[in-house]
DNA sequence: GGAATTACCTGACTAAAGTCAGATACATGA
DNA sequence: TCATGTATCTGACTTTAGTCAGGTAATTCC
């Protein structure tokens, strides 16, 4: 990994200069670049570009603004907080970069047959999502919080089981059973978007795994199971020596997940329509 | 393409921060690192980090000696040259980059499995290959250009070693047919040593190409055709509009690569004793 | 042997990138 | 309403990274 490290940043690094060639430095251009992908304030920004001084970045914006590529504004529901956005003239520059960068891409991948490209693309993928995997950082959050909402919403939505109320401003109210002090509720996030959850509860006396959830596009990263290992250790932290679950038939690859984790079918154990298996588990 | 730098870059390109915290700062960090790796001279120190300013390395370089961290001492074969190596303190700051580097590959590493692991090595060393033979540049060399002599002695060694004779240290002297204005001579470069060369010239009033190599650890990177393809142009830009070449039953790859590039088999048409298979091709 | 070239050095500069210590206006909770 | 905290801004700095124009000693070319 390192010696491709040195090699990538070398050739490819200088993907980066592309930044350059628009008469604006590095810093100011990438600001500008992440306004243009979505950052709508400046604190935003800041976090985007991992926690730049507020200083530094409210010089870079001024001139930006000064050279008319970006407008400042006042935020109406937090007087403190500005509105970033692109002019006409911003949005400009910002196709620009994005030009410049895919011209450069081009040119490197040029002297590749179609073959090889296809092979490079593939091995980035790869190389892409097992790194993203990596730096994925499963933390507790509470049930109530907008992402654990948001995981369940998906969760819900895709087993295709819904509540009595309606998805959206209300939530799913809040399961108590599923926060401290006799339950938890995790979730996995990459650039701040929730990829995986799941939850331990009290039940019956031991502890029972509700809500595991994982992002279609991120299953087969070994993301399941690093996230069943979390929760196993949760829920022996909250004193059980045996977790329980329930799943359904269709969802095979899950099933294979909690076998290969060491768990035992077991019969029914609760009312739960939905389910079809039913598994446990002897932690420690 | 794009998309995966982004990503990458965020989440390793930190990796690079391993050189701060070393108390150095960036570009005098990479000076002490390419002296570790075995840059000798200052000059070949600037080539590494590609065509530094003089002025900025010298600097750099005295205050790493002023460290202590390394020793300058007068080239003894060309007084004006300087050779640079890592003091004792040196190298251990050296080995406290590499520590530092290592560490926090595996605690990116750290949360994959195994497998996964293997599977990102795969798909970098993939990724690793086929950038770095994207960036490869062919240049015309004098045959006499060491460049040309490395590539050449290395041709030698390997058929050598193959068909059991060799070839004297006195050089591969100077084949005026293989430079203008009858012949031309090509070298692949990356990280400025040979990976693969080859020779345009005129025999019997035709182009033939001589000397073709590629490094043992490039092959199945496309780098033979893509020389060859240079080889022919410049064939035809001497005015010929046939080129023929010889080789040997054993080079299996080089014989299918000759035979999917449009070369057609035909009968010997030189004395040369290790060949046993002659090729040749129609221009333009 | 003298001119040209090469390898490195020095000094004087610039722009970029970032830090730090306040200041200011707004927001929030007791 | 007052203390506290937050989001941003301003000014005064420092360090890095890099450029440019010469200079010196050694080497090479003719």
């Amino acid at each position: 990994m390192r010696k491709f490290n040195m090699s990538y940043v070398r050739r490819v690094g200088a993907l980066e200069d592309s930044f350059l060639g628009s008469g604006l430095p590095y810093g100011t251009a990438r600001i500008l670049y992440e306004i243009g992908l979505g950052a709508e304030t400046v604190q935003d920004l800041r976090t985007r570009l991992g926690g730049l001084d507020s200083g530094y970045v409210s010089r870079m914006l001024r001139t930006l603004e000064s050279k008319g590529y970006v407008a400042l504004d006042r935020d109406p529901s937090d007087g403190r907080r500005r509105l970033v956005a692109l002019t006409e003239d911003g949005l400009k520059q910002w196709d620009d970069l994005e030009r410049r960068s895919e011209e450069r891409a081009h040119l490197l991948l040029d002297p590749l047959t179609q073959r090889q490209r296809d092979r490079l693309n593939d091995a980035l993928a790869t190389a892409d999502l097992l790194v993203r995997a990596a730096t994925i950082v499963i933390d507790p959050v509470d049930p109530r919080d907008p992402m654990a909402q948001e995981a369940m919403g998906r969760y819900f939505a895709e087993i295709g089981d819904r509540f009595g109320f309606t998805v959206g401003d209300e939530g799913f109210g809040d399961d108590p059973s599923l926060r401290a002090p006799r339950g938890a509720f995790f979730v996995a996030a990459s650039d701040g978007a929730p990829v995986a959850s799941g939850a331990v509860r009290e039940f019956e006396g031991t502890g029972e795994i509700k809500r595991m959830w994982v992002d279609p596009s991120w299953r087969g990263a070994g993301l399941g199971s690093r996230l069943l290992r979390h929760l196993e250790a949760e829920a022996l932290r909250l004193g059980h020596r045996v977790v329980r679950l329930d799943t359904r038939d269709v969802l095979n690859e899950a099933i294979e997940m909690y076998e290969r984790a060491g768990y035992e079918r077991i019969d029914r154990y609760n009312d739960n329509p939905h389910a079809t298996h039913f598994f446990r588990k002897e932690l420690g």
